[in-house]
DNA sequence: TTAAAACTACACTGAACAGTGTAGTTTTGC
DNA sequence: GCAAAACTACACTGTTCAGTGTAGTTTTAA
């Protein structure tokens, strides 16, 4: 039995998948390792040879959320296609992210972690910034080609994307808020994109 | 000495002000009555003859840092005057209670506590709607002046003030970022009350 | 088949912490 | 001045928890 489901393997992941559920749903404090243990149906003394301390186990299963949630695609910049249609793409890959299960897993356990620890909630901010640096990019590509005004890219990103945000993920993380109905993210996304155009896209002639 | 600094009174404020300088940089678990005791120095046995228990406390933290948070303002909608100097206004209304360092406390200490448990994050969600409700009047009153094209008021203005909030309010929140000095504080007011006009005002004819 | 690697149950240490009980001191209000 | 109210130090209970040590069983790889 070499297929990939070596005892030691399947244990790990029961922990690691153990630890996820229970971190997420009582924090770092509030979660024991005992009750990983059990919930894991694994000795405790085997969570402590997979993983050398709670901390450890913990960095890993931030890791482990980072790389599952779902990977930036990054449309890169068209001058024939109309600023609004790349825009509302643009703005569905970011929900889509925003709406992952992986990802809020990750936002929601990291941020309750370092909201009290500014030291390890850089790191955070480093690794979240590299996810917006697609729309970013295109902001500047599109300004570049004239069709939109001038000023600081990442600004005008920020602008956009907090809209998102503040519709469909800040209310979810802190609040417990459910996810936003499919109808209501369009509503949102169109709205913010349209704004966004009304006041930064260059009149045509 | 009946001066209001009768001792037990001072000794009430230094464990509300131990308290929450202590829940606010360590958290609600990881903060202990010892060290609030210490903190403030007084007996431990005298925290709990003011407090019954560390929820208790906790609860009348939350409560101090709510009162002593800056109240609104609320000014109403004027039809004579223009849209933009008054949206501003209001903006700037919005931006010196996110400023606020009493409003800032509660919402970190509530939110960090709040993250974990929908059920107390509901009165929470309830109370910080009421100080949105301001914005949201006057955009009813402008809509039915007929300076707003229709849709719903609170939509709109989650519009607006979730851009406030992306800039001052969530990364300092959740990241530990530093309060956003005054003059970029200028530049979101105006970005953000220009972009909604240009979408949202009706035009002069 | 066999030795190493991994897992298990279980008992244990040491520390932290919420909360209580008490006996004695200080402050307050009259 | 004096009694009640408030404060203090301190010892104590009971619990939870991270992490370790051990002796024995199961799984794996050759």
């Amino acid at each position: 039995m070499n297929t990939q489901t070596r005892l030691t393997d399947r244990k790990r992941d029961a922990i690691l998948h153990a630890a996820i559920s229970q971190f997420r749903a009582h924090g770092f404090d509030a979660t024991s390792m005992d009750k990983i243990a059990a919930s894991a149906e694994v000795s405790k003394r085997t969570v402590y040879n997979h993983f050398p301390s709670k901390d450890d186990l913990f960095s890993a299963i931030l890791l482990a959320l980072w790389e599952s949630s779902a990977p930036k695609e990054d449309t890169p910049y068209q001058s024939q296609q109309s600023l609004r249609e790349q825009l509302l793409s643009l703005m569905w890959q970011k929900m889509r992210m925003l709406n992952d299960e992986s990802f809020l897993d990750l936002a929601r356990v990291a941020i309750a972690a370092t909201i009290h620890s500014p030291d390890r909630a850089q790191t955070m901010v480093a690794k979240m910034g590299e996810r917006e640096e697609g729309v970013v990019t295109w902001i500047r590509a599109a300004q570049l080609d004239g069709k939109l005004k001038a000023c600081e890219p990442s600004f005008a990103a920020h602008l956009l994307q907090g809209q998102l945000k503040s519709f469909a993920f800040w209310p979810q993380i802190t609040m417990g808020k459910p996810a936003l109905p499919t109808e209501q993210q369009q509503v949102v996304i169109e709205t913010a994109v349209d704004m966004f155009l009304a006041y930064f896209a260059v009149q045509e002639t």
